[in-house]
DNA sequence: TCTGGTGATTGATGTTTATCAATCTCACGT
DNA sequence: ACGTGAGATTGATAAACATCAATCACCAGA
């Protein structure tokens, strides 16, 4: 593994505080590895051989059950995924599929938890990631629970325009059918949806999203940093 | 603090490895109390103050957004709960309400994060608690989206069973609004289901319930140890 | 023992969402 | 330019689920 390879994840949380020497024990054994779209890197129920860390492109996590089918989270680089299942020795609980052409970083999950024994600081980000990471997903079984797919449409958007500083114009970074089913949907629903929103401001062609009106739509979401706020 | 009052948490993974000076820290400044039922402990958005553990009792964790309400879990002794929000001090993202008469133990946020600093055990033991508590939202995220609330009934009574070291015969421990609003539906609809479970051998009166034909249930709830499986 | 109140159940009805089938759109390779 | 095929949209229909209203069952307190 050349250096050069591994260097850009140094400067994520989670290895930024590591000893040079334990980074290279952590990437010593890594592969880096360049996938076309839609490979399924890893299968729910495999073993956790790897730490995975998406450097470009973007991933799928998703899941299965009884021949059906949902979208968990669509991940962007730099971000780690199945940390939980890698530290716990663990099978993985969700699938993960490249959606365009990528690149992967792989650590194998033997050297990860060895780092993780023998390192305080890195056991401590482990620590603040996972606890990113468990609320992440308690926000989203709110969203679930609470709202409608309507109301979880107009929470979404109003979440895009933020991460988009606040722009009215943005584009969907994701195929309407893997949206709906992240938002836990059809596509034909996801379309009606759609135009239902058109009375609150919302106009969307193809990919391109623009708010026309925003306190309607704001209005009709109700966003609450308790659930929409990515940071908190 | 009399000892006496706080020993009884020291068995739990998450102390169990701490150094006596360690523990002594983090239950100086601990409350023990004593709440009647429905008393609400903590309300989402407030701060992390305290890491709360129900030693004696029970306790809800809901939320709610727009005038509705959720179950989100029900905690039964000896649990922690709030722990990532405790770590990162960060507002709660639930409530919590005792359903019973209950005793909970309070640790100062303060004292749990100078620990957390400072013994590396814990640091670890928290790792571990974070990790199953991501990977148990994760698995409620697959239920939620992938069943229809009849095969989230059939599961949920199959795990139920085998808590009960899998007898047949076994009873509720909560009351079944609470229960429908946890499995995601209405009342009035989990009624329906419970009857609609009738001809797949699901006998229930009351808070009893008899499992009389284990495979056809089984045959429809198709459990998968990916969703249904709380120790993976 | 009565009685008030809360939760559970049942039936009737309405809304939401999924399913199925038929286009429609558009990027892509030839 | 011309098909080709995958995704998106639309309409019609069906299933799942929620809501509303009316009991019913049960138990804690007078």
């Amino acid at each position: 593994m050349r250096p050069s390879q591994t260097s850009e994840i140094r400067k994520l949380d989670l290895f930024r505080d590591m000893s040079e020497e334990n980074f290279l024990i952590l990437t010593r054994g890594a592969y880096v590895q360049t996938f076309p779209p839609q490979v399924e890197l890893i299968s729910e129920g495999d073993a956790a051989d790897f730490l995975h860390i998406v450097v470009a492109g973007g991933v799928e996590l998703f899941a299965g059950w009884n021949g059906r089918e949902t979208s968990m989270a669509t991940l962007r680089p730099i971000s780690t995924f199945i940390l939980a299942a890698t530290i716990r020795d663990a099978p993985y609980l969700m699938s993960a599929r490249t959606i365009e052409k990528s690149r992967v970083i792989l650590l194998p999950s033997y050297d990860v938890r060895e780092v993780f024994d023998n390192d305080n600081d890195f056991a401590r980000a482990v620590v603040a990631e996972l606890a990113q990471c468990y609320r992440a997903v308690v926000k989203n079984t709110k969203d679930m629970k609470l709202r409608t797919s309507l109301e979880r449409l107009a929470n979404y958007l109003l979440r895009c325009r933020a991460k988009n500083e606040d722009a009215d114009e943005f584009e969907l970074n994701m195929e309407k059918r893997r949206l709906a089913s992240y938002l836990g949907m059809t596509p034909e629903n996801l379309s009606r949806a759609i135009k239902a929103l058109r009375p609150y401001g919302v106009e969307v062609e193809a990919t391109a999203v623009r708010i026309t009106n925003l306190s309607d739509l704001e209005k009709l979401a109700k966003p609450t940093p308790l659930i929409d706020d990515k940071s908190l």
